[in-house]
DNA sequence: AGGTTAAGCGCG
DNA sequence: AAAGCGCGCTTAACCT
């Protein structure tokens, strides 16, 4: 069965969102929003539209003359999320701005506009899945997006309490763990990484007992956290500079960090060389699978953009090869459901994590195989782990 | 009226 | 001079 066959089916099953309670935090929303608008007018002295990056730099900085932190592309000066927490830490209205954005995102962007997507036949609600935009080989979800519901925080959280199932069902969620860092053990064959797969390691304490040279028991909750940064930097070609800026350190200690890193996990380092290599040589890089992404300027004469196209030429097998993973999975699993005549159903997918509606009588059989299917779908040199949850909502599933 | 770009921010 | 990959959506601001 091709993949765009599954996207179809996924795309008419569509979810189960529950308007009433999206439309409760929209009205609640909407009261504290006021009350910080009027915070933020009196703060600054006058009232101004909160929306509006314009009329927030006059305010912040011809107005009461806070610093310049950082500028943006076309050189005006930054409002954006970074430049207010640090102005905040000074001044009281950044803060106040920081609040009335986060809320109104949530609202705008969610609370507000998931209700006027609900079919007026099915009273669900369908997006649709671009099988082909993605240049990693991933898919995207438009009109509405389903792989952006919020998640990191906890008001954002409540979204996904209105994403539910039917009386009798349940939501299931099933996701990758850490897939992109297995696929760079795979790809990189580092003996250090592959050794903390096989074991099952906590992975990001791996990396601080190696980086630091402590005990795995002994890693402090900084250390992990500074190991988790470089990792993630690590997928996606993040630099010194980069990385200093993440964890707020010099550049030359975050140098340090790197050349740390590469030295205990010498696999991959020669990995990101030879993959740099491959792109210049050849103009493309490919996944475990043989899916190409293209890099015209990798040798061209743009500095910045053939930097861009190395930090692409880094990340793109990785990405990719977790898109492909994933579908194949979909697949085997649309497969499965079907020969085995099940009411199960698969209603979405966002990237690593594949969401179910599934009857009560069907949840023991597919907290079972669901793992099963996913983790079967290719022999890596590491294993692949599978993580499910299950609830009456979404939020309760992870 | 309708389209596009910039800035910003939600997710993996 | 920039400095971390891949997306889509909203609002403001600007353009035809």
């Amino acid at each position: 069965m091709p993949v765009r066959e599954v996207l179809f089916k996924m795309e008419r099953n569509g979810v189960m969102i529950d308007s009433a309670m999206l439309a409760a935090q929209s009205r609640e929303l909407g009261e504290k929003m006021l009350a910080i608008e009027a915070q933020a007018h009196e703060s600054a002295g006058q009232p101004f539209n909160l929306n509006s990056p314009k009329q927030i730099q006059e305010i912040l900085f011809d107005k009461l003359q806070l610093p310049v932190k950082k500028k943006t592309p076309s050189g005006t000066p930054s409002t954006d999320e970074e430049v207010l927490q640090e102005l905040a830490l000074d001044y009281p209205l950044p803060k106040i701005l920081l609040e009335y954005r986060g809320m109104a995102k949530l609202k705008s962007t969610y609370t507000d506009k998931l209700p006027l997507s609900v079919n007026r036949t099915t009273g669900r609600v369908h997006t649709s899945y671009s099988q082909a935009v993605a240049v990693t080989g991933r898919l995207a979800s438009n009109d509405p997006n389903l792989q952006n519901i919020p998640i990191r925080t906890a008001e954002g959280r409540r979204i996904r309490e209105a994403f539910i199932a039917p009386p009798g069902s349940r939501i299931v969620s099933a996701d990758y763990s850490q897939i992109e860092l297995r696929i760079m053990a795979h790809l990189s064959g580092d003996a250090g990484l592959l050794r903390a797969f096989a074991n099952n390691e906590d992975i990001h304490r791996a990396t601080a007992a190696e980086v630091f040279g402590a005990e795995l028991a002994a890693v402090s909750n900084e250390q992990r956290r500074y190991a988790k940064v470089i990792n993630f930097g690590l997928i996606y070609g993040m630099s010194a500079f980069g990385l200093a800026s993440q964890l707020n350190i010099e550049r030359s200690a975050a140098q340090q960090y790197i050349d740390l890193y590469f030295a205990r996990y010498p696999g991959v380092k020669n990995y990101m060389d030879n993959t740099r290599l491959q792109a210049k040589a050849h103009g493309y890089v490919e996944t475990v699978f043989g899916r190409r992404l293209w890099l015209p300027e990798i040798n061209g004469a743009n500095g910045m953009r053939r930097q861009g196209a190395e930090r692409a030429a880094i990340n793109a097998p990785m990405q990719g090869t977790a898109a492909d993973l994933i579908k194949l999975a979909m697949i085997k699993v649309q497969h499965w459901l079907e020969t085995e005549k099940l009411h199960s159903r698969l209603i979405m997918q966002v990237h690593d994590e594949l969401v179910l509606e599934v009857p009560q009588a069907e949840l023991h059989l597919v907290r079972e195989m669901l793992p099963k299917l996913m983790c079967g779908v290719a022999e890596l040199k590491v294993p692949l782990l599978v993580e499910l949850g299950e609830g009456k909502n979404w939020d309760e599933a992870h």
